[in-house]
DNA sequence: TCAATCACG
DNA sequence: ACGTACGTGATTGAT
């Protein structure tokens, strides 16, 4: 049997489907009906026809040839509504997450491209199915090549199709006269002025006597009705012209992507992912059949294992495998229950093993840390896995979850189903769909269903492996990810079980002398206002302040008035109410976040063991939550007395060490600048020398102001720079700003250079890139609007740095910690707050470890200046800081 | 679940 | 003309 192709007229059909479908919009006021309505069309045909291929063509807003052959050419259409208008992008997307491919090409018209494309087709022996709005596709008609011309009433869609002898016998013509009936109708470039117009009746009757537009003129003079035939002589230019517009290229220079086109699984989990964010509910069921499907030849071999014996055999036979993907399914509560472990080493097999008599946890464990030896190891989120695992030699571990963050740092989550649907185009259901709420050990219980989680989990974990690797090695991202990302893991698994020590009678001692104080200004400001109310609520705060007492200094936000602390600031010195407000706000804040706050995270060993995450931020560095050690309050006293609380262990000191300004180091290194390179090569304060270069005035004149505002515009240039940014952080002119910022540019000439071609080479490539190959694209920087593209713009010029800065102090860690175990020194990393380690010390390993941290963060990177660090020991964070 | 606020680098 | 500094996370009140 031949193969099937079907192209669509993509422009033409969304089209049709917007006014065919009545106004849709999702709960974010997106319009989605022409979308929808595609949809359907698209699902009706392929649930008629069997197809081998698809293609969808779209028009390319550019001149084609019929603009140079008539240069008020128009095209057919009107113009779009920004209702549809918007829509169009959506549609691509939608086509590319179900992995259909579109073709469009400047130049060429959409009808071009599929005229093409058909009768490619077709020569190759293929049946070929054409779906358009457009009845001028009509002439592309033979006996191989079908027109569907899909009709959409109120929700239902019906097709007529046409083949060329449909064609002849519904129009009398042949689709080779179809266009010459049309360029009579003059309806083929509509927008020609004067072309003959001659009606339907009497254009058909004309070509079934004459058969050609050439055979009418040819026989002019025995047409009958005078009008009719004056109008066709004085036209014959138009109806020549307009005949050549109204021809369809079939043999256009286009690439017919056959291979790529071949008609896969469409249910992928991008696309359904973009269905429910289109709120598209009717086809989410069709989805979930649809995935299911896909995965019903691995859910077949899939095996689960309970006994001794048979778990012995699938360790002996997973160790002689080259890979083998691994996953530790553990209750989500404190005691990390383990509920079964899945395992993967051959294409498309999975084994589930579940503790039972004697497969205990502990057997499995000491299964899994031996297997860990033997055979590479590939992990999803191993940082959460390292219990199993041994940690002596990790070099062959591979975590996708790791991989996928460097692939593409800027999702928000990384499900393995998102990985498996976006890596492999392998379907899953997530645990949710599967189990809704469920804890894992009640998960379990539905054994077959979990079994068939536990499997594709791991299937998909085994065939991402191999993906990625090739992603991040063709990215050159493959280094970053071996020598820094998969050793940092292990370094993270260590900070977070080491926690860190707080005394919490203090911490309890130092939320009750907030609370006293809270207490006393919540009364004053009750007083002060005439009225109690919720001082939390920036709405009624904002109601109070600036209606009810009629403090001048109006809105701000969109919901209201603006009660930040910037915009409290400028009137505090006039009224003491708002004074007490920010006194409040401030003192709030502490007991809540972090007196309570941290409270709550005390184990029983009076640590707190924070989360340090490796996948969340876009630039590279390392968030902490849970709670988050990284925002310990620091530059007011009152709050940094907070670090008082946290203690090395008994017997032990902090060491602390940051990184002086790094980033602005990292900066000079990249940008180059002889300069900003030879400022820091003077031993003095940075800020100080650029202001005294900036404002032309002798180092040791430097007054206290003009640091200040040197300091604020290196600070601007890290964050990509903006005059308006830098007037509001300095509360001066934009145009003092602007001035500053040219200063430094004239001071420091390769850094504006340097700013301008990282914005450049984001914008060609796409991506923004660290010194160590870090990734991060930047979409924005396409975007139309002014507001977007600026920030895709700052983004570009911040994440190298940011990303840099980053990049390197993860060495650092690494290394430092290398040393602390290799040199089985007692001494322990306890966190990282971006520039700044802090260690927990044996005293009398001060020295060595002093050593190793200061050697090992300033030689993790080797650039034009050094890195400086400045380090500090102390009986608490308070005093080592 | 979102917006506003504020803690850090 | 457009209206902003870069990167995070937790708490709170309002919806």
């Amino acid at each position: 049997m031949s193969e099937k192709l079907v192209l669509i007229d993509g422009n033409s059909i969304l089209n049709r489907a917007f006014y065919g479908v009545p106004d849709l919009t999702n709960s974010k006021g997106l319009h989605t009906n022409a979308v929808y309505g595609f949809l359907n069309i698209l699902f009706k045909i392929l649930e008629e026809e069997k197809a081998d291929y698809l293609m969808v063509a779209f028009d390319v807003k550019a001149p084609t040839f019929r603009h140079e052959i008539y240069k008020e050419y128009k095209g057919t259409r009107k113009p779009m509504p920004n209702e549809l208008r918007e829509q169009l992008p959506v549609m691509k997307n939608v086509l590319k997450a179900m992995k259909i491919v579109t073709v469009e090409k400047a130049g060429l018209e959409a009808d071009d491209i599929l005229g093409t494309l058909a009768k490619r087709g077709e020569s190759q022996g293929m049946e070929v199915s054409l779906v358009s709005g457009d009845r001028d596709l009509l002439q592309i008609a033979t006996e191989h090549i079908k027109i569907r011309i899909p009709k959409t009433k109120g929700g239902k869609t019906e097709i007529e199709d046409y083949y060329a002898a449909d064609v002849l016998e519904k129009y009398q013509v042949t689709p080779k006269q179809f266009i010459d009936l049309k360029a009579l109708m003059g309806d083929t470039a509509d927008n020609i002025p004067g072309v003959p117009k001659v009606g339907e009746k009497t254009a058909t009757d004309l070509m079934v006597t004459y058969g050609s537009l050439e055979g009418i003129y040819e026989h002019i003079e025995e047409i009958s009705k005078k009008s009719i035939k004056a109008s066709l002589q004085e036209n014959k230019d138009l109806a020549d012209l307009s005949k050549v517009l109204a021809t369809i290229a079939v043999d256009s220079d286009i690439e017919a992507p056959f291979e790529a086109a071949k008609l896969g699984n469409l249910y992928t989990q991008e696309a359904y992912n973009l269905f429910k964010e289109l709120e598209f509910k009717n086809f989410l069921s069709r989805f979930e059949t649809g995935m299911a499907d896909g995965n019903k030849e691995i859910i077949k071999n899939l095996i689960k294992v309970t006994e001794l014996s048979d778990v012995e055999a699938v360790f002996e036979e997973a160790k002689k495998a080259e890979r083998c993907a691994f996953h530790i399914f553990q209750d989500e509560t404190k005691q990390k229950t383990l509920v079964g472990i899945g395992l993967s080493y051959a294409e498309d097999r999975a084994i589930l093993i579940e503790p039972n008599g004697f497969v205990t946890e502990e057997y499995l464990k000491g299964k899994m840390t031996v297997l860990s030896e033997q055979t590479s190891l590939v992990a999803f989120d191993i940082k959460k896995q390292y219990d199993y695992l041994q940690k002596e030699n990790t070099d062959h571990y591979f975590d996708v979850l790791i991989g996928a963050y460097l692939l593409n740092p800027l999702k928000n989550d990384y499900q393995i189903e998102d990985i498996a649907g976006e890596h492999v185009g392998l379907v899953l259901e997530s645990r949710q769909e599967l189990f809704g709420k469920k804890g894992l050990i009640e998960a379990a219980k539905e054994e077959e269903t979990f079994l068939k989680y536990a499997g594709l989990f791991v299937v998909a974990v085994w065939k991402a492996a191999a993906q990625i690797e090739v992603k991040l090695k063709e990215n050159g991202m493959y280094r970053l990810f071996k020598e820094i990302e998969m050793p940092l893991s292990l370094v993270l698994y260590d900070m977070e079980k080491e926690g860190v020590l707080v005394r919490p009678e203090e911490l309890k001692a130092y939320g009750e002398s907030l609370a006293g104080k809270i207490q006393e200004l919540e009364q004053q400001i009750y007083e002060l206002a005439g009225l109690e109310f919720n001082i939390n609520s920036p709405k009624q705060l904002g109601e109070i302040l600036f209606e009810k007492l009629q403090i001048p200094g109006g809105k701000k936000t969109k919901t209201g008035y603006s009660t930040a602390a910037d915009v409290l600031e400028k009137l505090a010195p006039d009224y003491p109410l708002v004074a007490a407000v920010l006194e409040y706000r401030g003192l709030a804040k502490l007991k809540s976040t972090y007196a309570d706050g941290l409270a709550a995270f005390v184990d029983e060993n009076n640590r707190i063991h924070s989360n340090f995450n490796q996948t969340i931020t876009a630039t590279g560095r390392i968030s902490s939550t849970e709670p988050n050690l990284q925002n310990i309050p620091m530059r007011m006293e009152l709050g940094r007395l907070i670090r008082k609380v946290f203690v090395p262990k008994d017997g032990y000191l902090f060491m602390d060490a940051d990184y002086s300004q790094i980033e602005l180091r990292v900066l000079a290194h990249m940008s180059g600048d002889e300069q900003l390179i030879e400022a820091y090569r003077m031993d003095e304060d940075i800020h100080k020398i650029t202001a005294s270069k900036v404002f032309h005035t002798p180092l040791d004149e430097v007054t206290d102001l003009q640091r200040r505002n040197a300091k604020a515009v290196n600070f601007g240039i890290v964050y990509g720079i903006s005059s308006f940014g830098l007037s509001q952080d300095l509360s001066i002119t934009r145009k003092e700003a602007a001035a500053y910022i040219e200063q430094y540019y004239a001071t420091y000439p390769k850094i504006k250079e340097f700013l301008n071609q990282l914005v450049s080479d984001a914008k060609e490539k796409g991506y923004s890139e660290t010194m160590f190959g870090r990734r991060r694209s930047v979409p924005e920087l396409n975007s139309s609007n002014f507001m977007q593209r600026s920030f895709g713009e700052r983004i570009a010029m911040n994440s190298p740095i940011q990303g840099t800065a980053a990049d390197i102090i993860k060495i650092a860690m690494i290394n430092v910690w290398k040393r602390l175990k290799e040199e089985n020194l007692k001494s322990k990393l306890i966190l990282q707050v971006h520039d700044e380690l802090l260690i927990e010390v044996l005293p009398k390993e001060e020295e060595t470890v002093r050593e190793i941290l200061t050697h090992e963060m300033q030689s993790a990177a080797e650039l034009a200046v050094t890195l400086e660090i400045d380090l500090h020991t102390g009986k608490n964070w308070y005093e080592a800081k």
